[in-house]
DNA sequence: CGCGACGTTGATTTGCCTCAACGATTGTGG
DNA sequence: CCACAATCGTTGAGGCAAATCAACGTCGCG
């Protein structure tokens, strides 16, 4: 199960079996029930998590109680809240699982400490905060200069894996639309 | 000049004589007047820009030829395509400088040289790009969840020299609004 | 001086939201 | 394993934030 870990990994280097065990050893397995949270609203955040298996979302709550979701999170993909565990304050955000999941744990003070004994992770962090960079600038940018329909058909083809199995309405806030106003796209969308 | 970006590095940690002529030997200076371009939509971004002194921005053009600016970068910011640079594909963003700007250019070949031969910069690449992740997160989330009004006030606030640096209709594309409704909206604060 | 870029203002339109009502599906305690 | 509640997706009527389009004054600059 690990092994997903190390392969992610190994996509962009190769680990000696001393590094292997070095990571694995400042990380550590935990399980997490559909609706349990990994992180609250208000906690400081302690550690990032990589999915093994199921998947997790991170949101915001904004003034009126609305959700608002900003990532989703699968197998092979790694979610934490970046503005509270880098500056180590409050989040503002929460994270839970939307299935059960499967998660490997690596805190922030294990991961300080795994950049000392193996610089190679730290290189590992450096190119998937990159791709993590990329990938959230291009979101965005599409958020500001396409209509919802758009955004709608891009998520589908881009990541088919989460629209099917993520209930509709974390769709629609991760879209930034109603779960009304996505029903009615859909609706649309099945007669072209 | 260059100072500016040795300290920048030096608010994380402390770098030997050495470490400092392996970085500035790897970067050099260039000027951009008013209206150039540092990187054109198709082409492959070679580079990464710490601004010096002036102003940089990147966008997107649309579809329908509006512009919708990702970022502005003023003095002691990076800036350059992400998605261009890791990927190595042509670019969907144009740079170019505001105002006249000097700029101290590291092209990406030259950094992944002194990532090898200086691993703490790799370590401030890493620090900064998260940094970068937690501002554009927390943009999105607003550009989510807040009106327009809202979003013109907080940019003010957390950002004000960029505000008054910056004419009004790149501000206008930097929220994701038109300039006429900009220009109503601050119309209306003005009578609060 | 004259011209083009910028900011403003007003009238109208539209993409998306709000609210409400209703079946269908899911989950859960007895 | 069923019964009932809760959640989910759908549909429709009406409303609002922001866009569009157009006209106009101002200013910086060649």
């Amino acid at each position: 199960m690990t092994q997903l870990f190390i392969d992610n990994i190994q996509k962009y280097f190769t680990l000696s079996e001393e590094e292997k065990e070095t990571s694995l050893g400042l990380t550590h397995l935990k399980k997490l029930r559909k609706k349990e949270l990994l992180l609250q609203e208000g906690e400081v955040s302690k550690c990032s998590a990589f999915v093994l298996s199921g998947c997790l979302r991170s949101y915001f709550v904004d003034t009126n109680g609305f959700e608002h979701i900003l990532q989703f999170a699968i197998e092979d993909w790694w979610i934490t809240d970046m503005m509270s565990i880098t500056t180590q304050t409050a989040a503002n955000l929460n994270i839970d699982a939307i299935q059960d999941s499967e998660l490997l744990i690596l805190t922030r003070e294990n991961q300080l400490e795994l950049f000392e004994k193996c610089p190679k992770m730290e290189k590992y962090f450096r190119i998937i905060t990159e791709k993590g960079m990329a990938n959230i600038q291009t979101r965005l940018l599409e958020n500001m200069s396409l209509p919802a329909v758009q955004r709608y058909k891009n998520l589908t083809k881009k990541y088919p894996k989460i629209v099917e199995k993520v209930p509709q309405k974390l769709i629609a806030s991760f879209l930034g639309i109603t779960p009304e106003f996505l029903s009615k796209l859909r609706h649309q969308l099945a007669y072209e």
